[in-house]
DNA sequence: TTGTAAGCGTTATCAC
DNA sequence: GTGATAACGCTTACAA
């Protein structure tokens, strides 16, 4: 006696062969459900349903030529700051019927270079990336396999391609008026890296903007780190012992600042009497901080939900929209307060 | 006069025929070089570079069926609580030869199953789901359509399946020891939704089984709500409105730990002195807190890198590994004191 | 070692 | 409205 008959996965023929129809139609009926008659169409769904069929992947990929799915690569998963956009991203991918393949550059771009191709590979319908910065031959690649890019966590209109974004500068440049508004004329900046990276580069060029319309600043001093928060900290005490004058130190990012003034804490600087100490993109913890953090909110939710629609679109029209520029808005809150008079 | 000719994607065809070679053969230099002489592979190698071939996605799928594709749902990334361990599988994916399919189910059990159902019908060869909580019919599809499975976050030998994590129970046991050994008896819990939830509910289990051990505390008080800063700080003003006499709370989660030690504050309580609070994951601003967070280290590194090399070895070898259980560490900072000496 | 050729399960273009 | 049937581009026995 034989085993139980090999449990083989229906397939398209099975579900025509139940339905009585060709395949043809039982296709039809799948993608084009009112150019299949009523009837007919309801024996191929019981049938469809009777025997738990579900589509082959593969090979609707390779008859349709698309995958309906998405590609993204951001930096890092490893704190919150691109979580929270991509949880919005996804969950909008999926009410427009795509799916998301991920991957992490971790903030390399040799790794990102060969993740995008992976992706492409994998056969993406289309590439959500972080920022504009990178190798003019990657950009040329993806048009050559017809790859619609969207790019986003930045906004500026003067790149070719199309993003979703906020004005990095610009919202930077608005928290350095506050800060100077607050009569500190000695800043620092501790900031991501700039190199490779468009955000970190806006965001201290926008500190710079600020500043150049008072005429009695002192230099800014910039130090560069990785982001997180014992860096942070350390780039706190660096700052410190080389410009021990500054009174207001302006982080490119929340985990930065929230080190920051856990070292102040710890040099026993109080946050603001003795400095003041703003971040950038209003992570959840910025509240809780002690005092609760001064920073930039930037629109996370908004960003990946709208990429998701735009992405979706280029994709299935083939059209390229117009790049779209989100708010952001400065929370003020208790890390920054008036300048010491020393 | 036409224009360019079309740029049409180039085929393992072309390349055979640029070679002087079969496709066969071009298919095996790619997929195992070493089947192939060495000057034939360098002449594939060689027109596979100057076509800029790279196979298409579902046609591969197609005739091999498989797609060197994993899919995770995990049920949230609005926090890094799973984050981290995402990372960490997502980088060490990369590394086997595998690709991230991605969705989070938002806590809901619906959306998972969808979710599921749809990452399998888009070819996932294995699935990484977080948690044993689910509907059998849905481990039986699953069977049905030969796509392995692995559990993370959760030890369960009791459990039919393979897992990889950490045992929720034994660990928050050991917290709780902790905290019966600074005298505390009066303690409440706030917990995570435990519907659905194996982690949640372990957790709150391994409370009541270290108080089960000492013989004069009060009845636990139990409040269950979603995992957030905003909620914690809710709990907490709710715990202390039933039980003011209180004097230690064991949060399920780092913030909702944070979310109460804010409230604490805010209603003129000092931690640990007046109260001790603890967390459960270690993440990163446990330790900016003020006080710092006396948490459970979860091992989302480790739990992240185990699981891609577990599952790629089951969706290559299709054997079923052993569950692996990875410890957790105590963190013992500063939320945690004696009880008060009411 | 290499080539031949038969699938793999859809979609899409035609006729009917 | 429905049915044949030819792609789609790759993998993999099997043959040579």
């Amino acid at each position: 006696m034989d085993g139980p008959p090999p449990p083989r996965v229906p397939t398209l023929a099975d579900v025509a062969a139940r339905a009585g129809v060709s395949t043809a139609t039982v296709s039809r009926c799948l993608n084009a459900p009112d150019r299949v008659q009523k009837d007919t169409r309801d024996r191929i769904l019981e049938a469809v349903k009777h025997l738990g069929y579900s589509p082959n992947f593969g090979a609707r990929a390779l008859a349709a030529k698309r995958t309906d799915t998405i590609g993204a690569i951001i930096p890092t998963m490893d704190n919150s700051i691109f979580a929270r956009g991509l949880q919005a991203f996804q969950t909008a991918l999926v009410d427009h019927g795509m799916t998301l393949l991920l991957a992490s550059s971790s903030y390399r771009r040799d790794l990102e270079e060969t993740q995008i191709r992976t992706l492409v590979a994998r056969g993406a319908d289309g590439l959500l990336l972080i920022g504009h910065d990178r190798d003019p031959a990657l950009y040329d690649f993806l048009a050559r396999h017809t790859v619609p890019v969207l790019v986003s966590w930045v906004f500026d209109p003067t790149q070719p391609r199309p993003s979703v974004g906020f004005d990095n500068r610009q919202a930077m440049a608005e928290m350095t008026h506050r800060v100077l508004a607050q009569g500190h004329r000695r800043l620092a900046t501790i900031s991501g890296y700039t190199s490779d990276n468009d955000r970190t580069r806006d965001r201290v060029a926008g500190v710079r903007d600020a500043m150049a319309e008072v005429p009695d600043c002192a230099p800014l001093n910039v130090v560069e780190t990785r982001y997180g928060i014992e860096t942070g900290a350390r780039a706190f005490a660096q700052i410190l012992a080389k410009t021990p004058e500054t009174t207001a130190v302006i982080c490119g990012n929340d985990l930065l600042a929230l080190g920051a003034m856990r070292q102040a804490r710890t040099m026993g600087l109080r946050v603001p009497q003795d400095i003041s100490i703003t971040g950038f993109d209003d992570m959840e913890i910025a509240v809780i901080a002690d005092p609760p953090l001064t920073t930039v909110r930037v629109p996370h939710g908004d960003m990946g939900r709208q990429a998701a629609s735009m992405l979706t679109e280029m994709v299935r029209s083939g059209t390229t929209p117009d790049t779209v520029a989100l708010p952001c808005e400065i929370m003020e809150r208790g890390s920054l307060g008036p300048a010491p008079r020393s």
